[in-house]
DNA sequence: ATTAAAACTACCTTTATAGGTAGTGTCTTA
DNA sequence: TAAGACACTACCTATAAAGGTAGTTTTAAT
């Protein structure tokens, strides 16, 4: 069913500055019938510098690039292209660096001693919408994820009408606005506030709703 | 070289109140010698109940169960047994489901039509460390890190110092106390704050708050 | 029947915020 | 070289928000 015709070319390109590497990702690449390398730079600025670049579906670019680092070309590559789809190659998996490139855009992170059937796959993974991601770098994210709401009950649930007005003060209302809606004085709308600032243990409107839409405290009715 | 003494058993135990999805989950995971299956239940309540669940190194949990949901499942167990590994299954990919069952402490994310394969894959990747995710749930969770450009762009992006702002306001701090922190006046503060106003077409510290991580032009973690 | 808490209302004071207007220096772009 | 933007700084004013204290009513528990 599959045919020459009907084969979806994947165009490739790498930026790494160690040579061998750049050779080996490039040779197990080409071995893939429907997977074309378009270039292998040094650098972000030579792989700028080339007409064949723009073309490029995936780029795999490494972190530490001399001139340019990975994650700024990252930032660049985003602005200009922003279909390509970038994974980070890498030695190290620290924290920082991971987020750094994530937050630039890259929508992949592998560690640099893949195996050449595994670097396919994840060319291929990122084709097809996903975010390939070595193991322990998944799991990384994963926790950045689990650290904010450690103390699942830190504070005091809210009341129905707690809850109520924390949703208008979400929308900007003034406490006189509010205090119409709700069939409330002013003092009555500030009642409810004072509570739900000593329960979410914060002194300003802003904090509250800031809590309030990150932990899930406000209802969704719009 | 791997005795029957030497191999490390891992204990699974499903909690899926479909009957056939567990049974199915059990006869898969049983074929591979080195995973055992603990017991399979219709419901958190009923796991919770036998004394065998406590011994689980991975719980696989459906999403939607009677009784207690999934994610309030995952809550209970990470409180009572923060070492078991927790992965979901689910039929749904919608994003606030994925986001809250990684909040919650769920460490992997499975869509329901998974081969055998890759479920004896992920649990693995699972007990290595990782974080079993399927693909498109992957790029997901590296999109809520990628602050979102102009893709909803009903307003234009905001400046790099403008997000930075923002960020202050959203930890209700004061006028006084961003300019302090960005070495600004209090004016220059209320320059940029001027400007997040009149893009995010808001007129109140709280609104631009609330649209700011609404919109997720406030990065999630810091 | 008394007590206590929850749900308000009222008022006073200080600080914070928002809007308006204007001026400065720097850096592009035409 | 002039025009225009961007990134501020400055000041003035009105309103909003926050903190403190105190009093009332209703309902639930002792």
């Amino acid at each position: 069913m599959i045919t020459q015709e009907t084969l979806k070319i994947y165009r490739v390109s790498i930026i790494e500055d160690n040579h061998y590497l750049r050779e080996g990702y490039k040779a197990i690449l080409e071995e893939e019938p429907d997977f074309r390398v378009l270039g292998d730079y040094e650098s972000c600025e030579k792989a700028f510098d080339t007409k064949d670049f723009v073309d490029s579906d995936v780029v795999l670019m490494d972190i530490e690039l001399p001139g340019m680092s990975g994650i700024e070309g990252v930032k660049c590559i985003k602005q200009q292209y922003p279909q390509m789809s970038i994974i980070m190659t890498t030695i190290h998996d620290d924290d920082q660096n991971v987020f750094d490139a994530i937050c630039a855009g890259a929508i992949g992170y592998l560690v640099k001693m893949i195996s050449g059937e595994d670097l396919i796959k994840a060319i291929r993974e990122a084709f097809a919408g996903g975010s390939p991601m070595t193991p322990n770098i998944a799991r990384k994210i994963i926790s950045a994820f689990q650290k904010i709401p450690k103390k699942v009950a830190d504070y005091d649930e809210l009341t129905d009408l707690e809850q109520t007005v924390l949703g208008h003060l979400a929308e900007g209302k003034s406490y006189a606005a509010i205090a119409k809606i709700m069939f409330l004085s002013i003092d009555g709308v500030r009642y409810h506030l004072r509570h739900i600032y000593e329960k979410l243990h914060v002194k300003t409107r802003a904090e509250a709703v800031a809590k309030g839409l990150k932990d899930h405290l406000i209802p969704p009715i719009h």
